[in-house]
RNA sequence: GCGGAUGUAGCUCAAUGGCAGAGCAUCACACUGUGGCUGUGAGGGUUGUGGGUUCGAAACCCAUCAUCCGCCCCA
């Protein structure tokens, strides 16, 4: 056990059934972007490292992302975020795509961190993104993707909701309370860490980044001010189009909704499972201006967000809304009743293929209750028995394993005899 | 990078310094043309690894590795 070499930390292993999981989420994610016409695209899973230095900042890279030098020398990196790679394959044909870029993405990502409860290092990422207009009803048609795809897993908005914020609304209200453009980026994180903190401390850390008394007060306000948003045009176009789009229920204004500074520059939002026992977010994302200036483009606005594969995981087995692991593909065993006949169920088998049936044999002759254990351990339909009697006939016996009942029926009925079974099963 | 917990059969876990066990799973038989249910039996272990204490260690001590949980961070 001890010789034995181990997964890299961090990394995933999908047994059949984590890779139906994986393959649910993936179905549920195509189908709600592509509900609102989304085109599916994807990036390179290895990039230089300066693409992500030149945003990201250089110890981010270095501490936080699997780089290493190449056989010929170059800095190379297992792509922590699909952003950057966005805004070069948009930037480089600027000229002839078609905008408004609607797109999405499912891929795996890479961050060196510390594993814990649903945060690994190798993780797989819905991407969506609209570039090339700025509104807020664009803003509203991704928050509507989002509760779609949440709609779709069987999430009610009782168990999963998402929290909208607009940043040019808390940039005017911290202006109002006299908060200096610089201090922005601590007071983001102030916020953000408020409800991880003891009240008592979170005021004196308040105190401690030079707010006054007055400002923090004014603070404290702002975030339980649930009407906020009638103070902002953008926010009230933006529900008044979630309602029109029938998302409305899912979507919260929370004033403590901030995502950082980095480069969101308006609409944010974050899904959060509201009873379950993960306190991550399960998807987040807003409105980023001046995508393209790192990478030489013109100036484009877009709005998007992203969601890991992991949490949405948990949450789904945690809820129940997993769908049942059915083994085999494959709904129909020919049995072998022994080597004598054993070509012939292989016969028969093809036959059923090409009528479009999925169908398992055994690839040895063993003994007939073994062959019905291992159909019953893969939760198949149908046994179909072919013993000297009925190759002599020309029969084939048909067992519904649901129920187990069991009729010979004539080798061109077969076919027919599967499909009743199959259909009321 | 920091802190806490846990490593015993394939899995989930007992055994608190004195013979390493149970349930589930696996396999066989009851049942040589039919699965699930039941019964009987069998196989399966360097107790994560290395060292130490002891007459004696799964247990106590040290180190190490791994996993889980949290902090930091979360593009």
């Amino acid at each position: 056990m001890a010789n034995k070499i181990q997964a890299v930390k961090g990394t995933r292993e999908f047994y059949p059934e984590q890779m139906a999981l994986r393959n649910f989420i993936y179905n549920k994610i195509r189908s709600a972007a592509q509900a609102f016409g989304y085109q599916e695209w994807d990036a390179p899973f290895i990039e230089t490292i300066d693409l992500y230095a030149a945003k990201s900042g250089e110890e981010l890279v270095k501490k936080q992302s699997f780089t290493f030098e190449d056989r010929g020398g170059d800095f190379v990196t297992l792509r922590p975020e699909l952003t950057p790679s966005l805004a070069r394959m948009i930037a480089a044909k600027q000229g002839e795509l078609t905008f408004p870029v609607r797109w999405w993405s499912f891929g795996p990502f890479w961050r060196y961190e510390q594993p814990q409860k649903g945060r690994t290092r190798e993780f797989f990422q819905w991407n969506v993104d609209m570039l090339g207009v700025n509104s807020p009803e664009a803003d509203a048609e991704l928050i509507a993707v989002g509760a779609t795809f949440l709609r779709s897993v069987g999430l009610s908005p009782e168990r999963a909701l998402i929290y909208v914020n607009n940043r040019r609304l808390m940039d005017s209200e911290f202006d109002a309370l006299g908060i200096p453009a610089e201090k922005r980026l601590d007071v983001s994180n102030l916020v953000d860490r408020r409800t991880k903190m003891e009240p008592a401390k979170w005021d004196t850390y308040a105190l401690d980044l030079g707010l006054n008394q007055a400002q923090l007060d004014g603070l404290k306000s702002i975030l339980g001010n649930y009407e906020l948003w009638k103070n902002s045009d953008e926010l009230v176009r933006l529900f008044a189009t979630l309602e029109a789009l029938g998302v409305k229920e899912y979507v919260k204004f929370d004033p403590n909704i901030m995502r950082g500074l980095l480069y969101y520059t308006g609409t944010v939002f974050e899904a959060f499972d509201t009873s379950g026992s993960l306190k991550r977010a399960i998807f987040g994302g807003g409105r980023y201006d001046n995508l393209l200036a790192d990478v030489g483009g013109q100036p484009l606005s877009g709005v998007g967000f992203a969601m890991g594969d992991v949490v949405i995981g948990i949450i789904l087995q945690e809820a129940g809304l997993a769908p049942e692991f059915i083994p085999s593909p494959a709904q129909v065993l020919v049995t072998v009743f022994d080597e004598k006949l054993w070509m012939q169920s292989f016969a028969l088998a093809a036959e059923l293929r090409a009528a479009g049936l999925n169908v398992m044999v055994s690839p040895e002759p063993t003994k007939l209750p073994k062959q019905f254990k291992f159909a019953d351990k893969m939760k198949m339909k149908i046994a179909l028995v072919l013993g000297p009697d009925e190759v002599e006939k020309g029969l084939v016996v048909v067992k519904n394993l649901v129920n187990g009942e069991q009729a010979q029926v004539k080798k061109e009925a077969v076919l027919d005899s599967i499909k009743s079974v199959l259909k009321n099963a």
